[in-house]
Parts: structure tokens; sequence; C-alpha cells
DNA sequence: TTCTCTACTTGACACAGTGTCAACTTTAGG
DNA sequence: CCTAAAGTTGACACTGTGTCAAGTAGAGAA
């Protein structure tokens, strides 16, 4: 194993991002992405031991490269908690395209490979966390639908926000990704936020 | 490729259903089903020409021991829109645990075989009309909620329904399936039907 | 009985893709 | 000039699918 910086390993990182970027998915062979970055298939071995230790590399790379920590926390900054919701979805609904390719390769050895599955879930992990926020202060608003616990409604946010889902719409309906977020949006205030003119 | 009613055939069709009952999915390989169903390997492919032919037929058979059909379309004798989509929710809630084996096999094969993602393609368009007639149903009583088109609504439904979602809810957040009907139901009331008391 | 057809068995093999191993080459630094 | 690190080449083991050929067992017909 190389050192953790070395340019060829980037170069690795890169070379399968942009593979996996055309949607091929699992499709995407280790001869593939050393072609790609222009080095053998096994000098992909020196830095990676397996291709899930590549995948789940190449996704922390991508997170870096697009700073999605922070854009996700940036919903933490809204001042409601029906805002924060918004804000929220509107994040990962930007974030979804962007790491879709790569999605779709982890979540298909999701069944195969431990270390693809743990990759997999910490990442819906950290996600359920920001939709669990967003129920929170909706709650602590005083806003969140009096049906739903707090668990029952991050529950629901949380799969209605799957990348599946984001895959349905899109794919399938033909939802442009701006049609996704806006009707996610409504849909969600719809579910769980109780009605303030019916309050009133 | 023997003849279409051979007892053998049955007997691989059964072994491959009681090996993905286990939600094994697509760790199921045909050695696996040659030896549950007591024949050589070689066996199998005397019946099926393709793992994923195999599937297929499984699949099919799996529906008429069910009597898929006719339960799925009984909710067309509902009275109301409501009551259409109700009936509907509930049918499909109780259909899924039966398939769900079968289903994450051939959903697993959908990026890599075409015969798999078309008898799963296929399934899921018949799945959708069941949405659609609904929702047209709820259309005609004039209780679909007017933000939404037939269309839309048709798309949010058939997503809400996903199998993929069904299975985040059981074995994520560990929903009972009675859950599952249960709040599936109250969640699309509240997203497609207009409120009652609210006209009035 | 023998002949033949069919379903099945046994065992070998091609193919793809992952991962391993060993020996050789290139290049930069001391 | 020597060494060590990083990369190259080529061979190989392993798994699972699908193919092929030769052999066997049993049932029905001549």
């Amino acid at each position: 194993m190389s050192s953790e910086n070395s340019e060829t390993r980037f170069r690795i990182l890169q070379a399968a991002l942009d593979l996996l970027e055309s949607g091929q998915g699992n499709g995407v062979r280790m001869t593939d992405i050393a072609r790609q970055a222009g080095i053998s298939r096994q000098a992909v071995y020196l830095h990676f031991n397996t291709r899930a230790e590549l995948l789940v590399s190449a996704t922390h790379y991508l997170d870096k490269l697009h700073n999605t920590d922070e854009r996700l926390a940036a919903s933490r900054s809204a001042p409601t908690g029906v805002k924060r919701l918004e804000t929220y979805i509107d994040a990962w609904g930007k974030y979804i395209p962007e790491i879709h390719g790569i999605a779709k390769a982890l979540l298909a050895m999701r069944d195969s490979d431990d270390a693809a599955a743990e990759a997999w879930d910490e990442r819906m992990r950290a996600m359920r966390e920001g939709c669990q926020a967003a129920i929170k202060a909706l709650h602590h608003d005083g806003m969140l639908n009096p049906d739903y616990s707090q668990k029952t409604a991050t529950d629901i946010l949380w799969t209605m926000l799957s990348i599946r889902n984001w895959e349905q719409l899109t794919d399938q309906c033909g939802w442009t990704n701006k049609k996704y977020i806006s009707e996610i949006k409504l849909l969600t205030r719809r579910i769980f936020v109780v009605n303030e003119t019916e309050e009133a």
C-alpha cells in the first residue's frame, strides 16, 4: 500500500469517478479504471486492496470535492423548522445527481460486499440524521403533525428522500431534478407540517 | 428443453422459491437450487436456459400459487375512489412480503441482465396500472387533490409503494407490515384526497 | 428380449472478473 | 553507483455461469 496522498492514488480515484459518473454503476471494472487512469490493473491494487475499498475511498474523495458535509449542514442555520426542512431537501436534492453514479455502484454491491454495505449504510445514517434534525426542529416549533412521533416522521422522511426514489422519479417518471425538489418539498410540507390556517 | 409441465420443472421452481424466500436474494446460485431440488446442476439447464429465465419463471409460478392477479385486481370493485386506494394498498402490502425474496434477486440482476430487467419492469408496470386506476377513481369522485395532475399523483403513489421503500421501512426502520400498511394508507390519504371537512 | 427415446448424471471446459504472486524495469535520492 | 519505491508484465487461483460430450437408467414398443 502506497502513501495516502500519492498522485497516482488521486488519478485512480478520479478515473473511477469519471467512469461511474456515466451511470454504468456496477459495470465499471478494475481494468476499466486502470486504463482510464493510464496505469496497469495491478498498480490499482497497490493502492486499494479491493474494489469495494476503492469505491468507498472514491465516495469520500467525491465528498471532499463537493464540500458535501458543509452543504448538507447548511440547513442547520435555518430560522424555523419548516425552513430547515426545505433547505435540507434542497441541499439533498442537489447532491443526489452528483453522487448518483457511485451510489449506484455501491448499492449494487451492498448485498455481496460488507465494506460496500458499511460505506453505504454509514452514508444513509448521516442522511437520516439530517432528516431527524429537521423533524426535531419542526417539533420544537410546534409545527409537527401530531399524528406522527418524531421517530415515525423521521422514518418516513428518510424513506421518501431515498436515492432509489429519486432514481425512479427522474428515470422512470421523467421528472426533472427541479420538479423532484419542489414536489418533495410540497409533499413533506403537506405530510408533516400542521396547517397554520387551520390552527388560526 | 423439456416439456413445460414436467414434475422436475416444478421441483426446480419450488426449490428456487424455497431458497429465495429466506431472503438471500442474489446469493442463491444454480448449484444451490439444483441441490435443493435433488438433481444435478446440469439438469437445471435442461429446463431453464439461464438463471434469469429460471427466476422469471419462478416469479410467474409464485404468482399462480398466490392468485396474485385476482388479489390485486380486487380493489377494482371498491365503491369509491378512497376505498379503492385503500383496498389496493392493502392488497399490495400483503403481497410484498410474499414476493420479497424473489424480488430482491430480480432487482439485483436488473442492471446486468436484460431478461431480469424486463421481468421486473413488466411487474412494476402492472403495479403502476393499479396505482393509476386508483388515482383515476379518486379524480372521478372529485376527491383528487387539485395540486396534482393524475400523472404526477400516479408517479408519487407508485414510488411510495415501491418494494425498496417497503424494505427500508420494515428492515431498517423496524416497522411491522401492519404498521407499513396503515401508515401508507394514512399518508396517501393525506396527500391525495381533498379534505372533505375543509370543503364543507 | 432387445431397441430406442427421454430425462438425468458425470466430468471437463470456456469465459469473465477479482484478487494474488513473483520477477523485472524505471526513476529519484543519497 | 546503489537502493528503495512505484509501476509493469505475465501467470495463476478462485467463483459462478453456461456449454458440451459421453454415459446411464428406465419405460414403452417391436
